[in-house]
DNA sequence: AGCACGCCGACT
DNA sequence: GTCGGCGTGCTC
């Protein structure tokens, strides 16, 4: 026992075996390591003691020193790490160290801090005689603490630093001032045996029911549920139900959700719903330390529920009861880079594994979900509609834009909508999946348009910052007043992005309080939390904005959406485009009228009979989604194949394609897999570099697999100067 | 991936 | 004569 083989985080599909230091046993399998590689140090993990190495041993360095600072990664953990390396066939010390949170990735060792201290800070009788200008008007953060001390008398420390980074030093001030006293509160007991709903519980639909009352009794096995609800019908009751449960068998709960947007939203819920109860959220808006804090609270099995995006799936969990995977068609759960995993796939090997239950919740779930779903190997829950008492589906009407001009982007039956809405004091939101104030700049003289010169994509004109910007890769460039080919003046935005539809609307309603909704508008930290409260608090009439609309956000007094260009993708290349566009339709659709108002949803388009549309407007998700399961399958697209692609970067496209070329010879295509010619990518150009790709696709998931790893090992060894590659399975972007 | 070693062009 | 280009090969 005297050989450890370690996990590093190096672009080798191996293990590093070293000397283990005295006294290492195989209960140090998962614990973290340090050890001389090359002329340095690396962090790594041990992933096996063994007795003796096949390395010469003048070649086996000694490793330096075991971590135990947390406990080991359990064997559960590391075979997920294995699963992941051998299916995405990625290295094995890459997904181990990818997996685990930065701060436990370096060097420095982890000290746990013990029992988080919870402070609640409770106003003095002196802190109450303070007056508010007594605190210096720019200090925002001090000023705000007061108020609320004033309003309540007290604050735990979590509500507290909610309001600012600042918050925890303004609040040493004012202890340090005797305005407030400092009162520690005893961490609850661990595991809280019983969570307190203290509030009245929710009247559960029928649907509701018949879905708890279906998982419930299979809560001790695997099954993968999907839950099929209509937006507002109520799936996060659902899982509020199934998680108390949990929480009184004393088990852990994973919910993973699509990006940091949604997680302050559910987090509120959960902690309002389950107080007391210990929740990790792990998303990439925290510092390194509290998210290795989450993620140890998580490891001890004091963290009960565990609220992460797609990260969090690689957490140690002793006491895992359920996965919930909420909005699993999000593309957001597939990581573009690296290793290319899916956290829902994994999240559902991962269920499977710990023979334990896992939901994916969607009102309008992937296809190849879905298809899982009407094949019966997952099983279906539905909730067809509304769960609030007076709320139905908003109508959906169709405004042929063939035949009804528009005008600076509306036509005339969306600006009588919109008046209509904001003279009754309904919100409204108009979508426009396109950021800037138009997607093209254009020469009217002889047809130039702005092109980014390192990716294969046109400029977005921005206009308040006068400016052109590459959306791909952050390039900008000033705003030419000439035509550069030409030397013609008569050059223009073209088309409508959200900037100038925000412009529009201001001219056509003057008093409307109008925000937009964008990456440019929510960049900054918190201001997509303040524009949501903004809205809540009824201080806007129309929200103008793109996608980051369309997700999971409750709007009580919307009662508008105006859809105003879907049409682009109705005929791409892309075969996921039609299931991307119906689902981001339905989407933004389910904005409207979700409480007491109805809700109309008005879509400008040319094809008005599109079945995608007709659809829409009968709210038929299944109708279209079989539609469309018939196209993939008379095409032999996923989820009728399974695909992996063989990506190449290169700076000069010839080089990659020839690259793929080699690399398709070498494939001699064995039965029943398909291999097809190297075609340059979607996106050919982005960041500077060319990109092509080669397809490859089998019926079988086994096959494939074990082609995949034979063909890999020739890939390693084909010449491949200045040609970067990487696999890429269950792609979802070409 | 880094980072070495190694073999050929223009510079103080 | 060297500094440095990046092609090739190794890391326990």
């Amino acid at each position: 026992m005297s050989i450890i083989r370690v996990a590093l985080d190096k672009p080798l599909n191996i293990l590093f075996d070293y000397l283990a230091p005295a006294g290492v046993t195989k209960q140090d399998i998962g614990c973290r390591v340090f050890v001389p590689f090359g002329k340095g140090r690396m962090a790594g993990v041990i992933m096996e003691v063994a007795s003796h190495s096949d390395i010469s041993p003048d070649k086996i360095k000694q490793a330096d020193q075991v971590f135990r600072d947390v406990p080991p990664l359990p064997p559960e953990l590391l075979d997920l790490f294995r699963f992941c390396s051998e299916y995405y066939h990625h290295p094995l010390g890459e997904v181990v160290m990818n997996g685990l949170p930065a701060r436990l990735r370096s060097s420095q060792p982890f000290f746990i801090r013990t029992a988080p201290a919870i402070f609640q800070y409770r106003l003095t009788a002196k802190g109450r005689a303070v007056d508010i200008s007594a605190i210096p008007g720019r200090s925002i953060a001090g000023r705000k603490l007061l108020v609320k001390l004033k309003e309540s008398g007290m604050i735990e420390d979590g509500e507290a630093k909610q309001f600012s980074r600042r918050t925890s030093e303004v609040m040493k001030e004012f202890v340090a001032l005797q305005w407030v006293e400092e009162i520690p509160v005893a961490p609850p007991v661990v595991p809280a045996s019983s969570p307190q709903e203290t509030q009245a519980l929710p009247v559960l639909t029928t649907a509701q029911k018949n879905a708890i009352d279906a998982i419930v009794p299979k809560m001790g096995e695997f099954n993968t549920w999907l839950l099929h609800g209509v937006t507002g019908s109520g799936k996060t009751e659902i899982y509020l139900r199934l998680i108390s449960l949990l929480l009184r068998q004393a088990r852990q709960t994973l919910v993973l959700v699509p990006e940091i947007n949604l997680t302050p939203q559910l987090e509120a819920i959960f902690r309002a719903r389950f107080p007391g109860v210990r929740l990790a959220s792990l998303h990439s808006g925290l510092n390194p330390t509290e998210r290795a804090e989450g993620w140890v609270q998580a490891q001890l099995g004091e963290a009960e529920i565990i609220l992460g995006t797609r990260l969090a799936v690689f957490t140690p969990l002793p006491r895992l009861g359920m996965i919930i995977v909420d909005e699993e068609h999000d593309l957001s759960f597939k990581q573009q880079e690296g290793l290319r995993y899916s956290a829902r796939d994994v999240a559902v090997f991962r269920a499977k594994r710990a023979g334990i239950p896992i939901v994916l919740g969607s009102a309008t779930p992937s296809l190849e979900t879905y298809y899982n779903a009407i094949t019966r190997r997952y099983l279906l829950l539905r909730l067809p509609s509304r769960a609030a008492d007076n709320a139905s589906l908003p109508t959906v009407h169709c405004i042929d834009i063939g035949k009804i001009k528009t005008q600076e982007g509306f036509s005339p039956p969306v600006i009588t909508a919109l008046e209509k809405c904001l003279a009754s004091n309904q919100q409204s939101l108009v979508f426009i999946n396109r950021r800037g104030y138009a997607p093209i700049l254009l020469c009217r003289a002889c047809g130039w348009t702005a092109v980014c010169h390192r990716c294969a994509s046109r400029l977005v004109v921005h206009l308040r910052e006068k400016k052109l910007r590459c959306h791909h890769c952050g390039h900008q460039a000033g705003f030419p007043s000439l035509c550069p080919e030409c030397g013609n003046q008569d050059i223009a935005p073209f088309g409508h992005g959200t900037q100038r539809i925000e412009a529009a609307l201001t001219r056509l309603f003057p008093h409307a309080r109008i925000a937009r909704i964008d990456r440019d508008s929510t960049r900054r930290k918190n201001s997509w939390q303040r524009i949501l409260k903004d809205i809540r608090e009824q201080r806007v009439d129309m929200l103008v904005g793109t996608q980051i609309l369309a997700k999971g956000h409750d709007f009580p007094n919307l009662s508008l959406v105006s859809i105003l260009n879907p049409d682009a993708s109705l005929f791409s290349t892309d075969f996921r485009a039609s299931e991307r566009l119906f689902a981001q339709l339905m989407q933004v659709a389910g904005r409207a009228g979700r409480s007491g108002t109805l809700g109309e949803v008005l879509i400008q388009t040319e094809f008005p009979d599109h079945p995608l549309y007709r659809a829409l407007r009968q709210h038929d998700y299944d109708t279209l989604a079989r539609m469309l399961l018939e196209e993939r399958k008379t095409a032999r697209f996923p989820p009728f194949v399974h695909q992996a692609l063989l990506r190449a970067d290169a700076p000069a496209i010839a080089t990659a394609l020839a690259f793929l070329a080699n690399a398709a010879t070498m494939a001699k295509a064995p039965h029943q897999i398909e291999v097809f010619d190297p075609v340059p990518a979607q996106m050919a150009r982005l960041k500077g570099m060319e990109r092509a790709y080669l397809l490859v696709q089998s019926r079988s998931r086994k096959k494939l697999q074990e082609f995949l790893g034979s063909w890999r090992t020739k890939l390693d060894s084909l010449p491949s100067h200045k040609v970067r590659w990487t696999l890429d399975i269950d792609p979802l972007e070409f």
